[in-house]
DNA sequence: CGCTAAACGCAAGGAATGTGCTTTAAGCTG
DNA sequence: CAGCTTAAAGCACATTCCTTGCGTTTAGCG
């Protein structure tokens, strides 16, 4: 049985934040269950039955960090809206803190099911995007177009070739699906 | 000073083809140094000394796992040549150890030389092919273009969403570029 | 309000990690 | 080819971490 509320919650959410805070003060590779366990006034055997690993925490944590807080602010076209978009993305996930923050997340998922909700969000915010725009009566691309030409290679880059990585770069791609696919 | 040759060569491939043979063996979990260095008929600290870490060394294999053996073959133009590739590329890399040895490369990388080396093996071949067709006087897209809209398409989906992946969809991706970009 | 079982705390055993020190041998020099 | 220098491996030991069994707490429910 799952104990949504209570004492469980409680230590759920202590240590969530005993990682979040460590992760900001102390080297990563000096990031450990018990000094999470401390942290968060815990004891580590609680923090091993119930995430096993330190990686999975820590994919845990990452997933509930990249969880995106806002929808995509609207600037009254397709364009505008996208290429805002990906410049914000790329400019958070390309962050030393944004890859990490990814890693863990690819890291310690056994079943790829964190790392399929990291891609959940972002088509979620270009549906939202893409959807206004086909309301609007423009002509757009779908979802799935949108994250191979957009997503995809923001994200290759980020975990393969972490150099050279500009605002630029996101807007050609918004630029070269838009130009190239419809309008 | 680096020591290439004599006993650090032996210890070197000792110890790599001990993990190799362990990957196939025992549970990716069970693989522990000490079990490592037993195999290799190694001492653990000689192995933490070197590689300090069990995932930094799983990096270092993968990565010479990845590499490729042979050049892409020469079928006598560009769009086979390139959906030959990329369908090749896509069944070994989404296959289960093929994912795990990518994960592997990925992660134990505090620097990201590891990953850029395996985005540089893609590159490389991908180079190969479009400077034979370029020869042959086709008309030929960039590497960089097709890394965006190839390989990081197919990158993206292995990592996060490792679903419903099939040499069609390899296929849609060199049409769509070829098809595209020029002719 | 009492029952049931999931989740946590505690403690101990075993395994893994990391480090000084010694020993081996690779590569250079005369 | 002999001797020297020093990087790298072996060894032993201390520390820390991981894991599991058992008792206790408490969330969820009748």
């Amino acid at each position: 049985m799952v104990r949504p509320g209570g004492r469980s919650a409680r230590v759920q959410a202590a240590v969530h934040e005993a990682v979040r805070d460590l992760l900001a003060e102390v080297d990563r590779d000096a990031l450990t269950v018990p000094l999470v366990a401390q942290r968060a006034g815990v004891t580590p055997s609680t923090i091993y039955r119930r995430w096993g690993d330190l990686q999975e925490l820590l994919s845990d944590v990452a997933v509930e960090r990249l969880r995106p807080d806002t929808a995509p602010d609207d600037h009254g076209d397709l364009r505008t809206d996208l290429t805002a978009w990906a410049e914000q993305f790329l400019d958070e996930m390309s962050s030393p803190s944004g890859r990490a923050y990814i890693r863990d997340a690819l890291l310690g998922d056994p079943d790829g099911s964190n790392a399929g909700q990291c891609s959940a969000y972002a088509a979620e915010h270009i549906g939202v995007v893409l959807a206004r725009a086909g309301a609007r009566g423009e002509d757009v691309p779908d979802v799935e177009t949108a994250m191979d030409r957009v997503v995809a290679p923001m994200m290759y880059r980020i975990l393969f070739r972490p150099t050279g990585l500009d605002a630029a770069y996101a807007r050609r791609l918004v630029a070269e699906l838009l130009g190239g696919a419809r309008s």
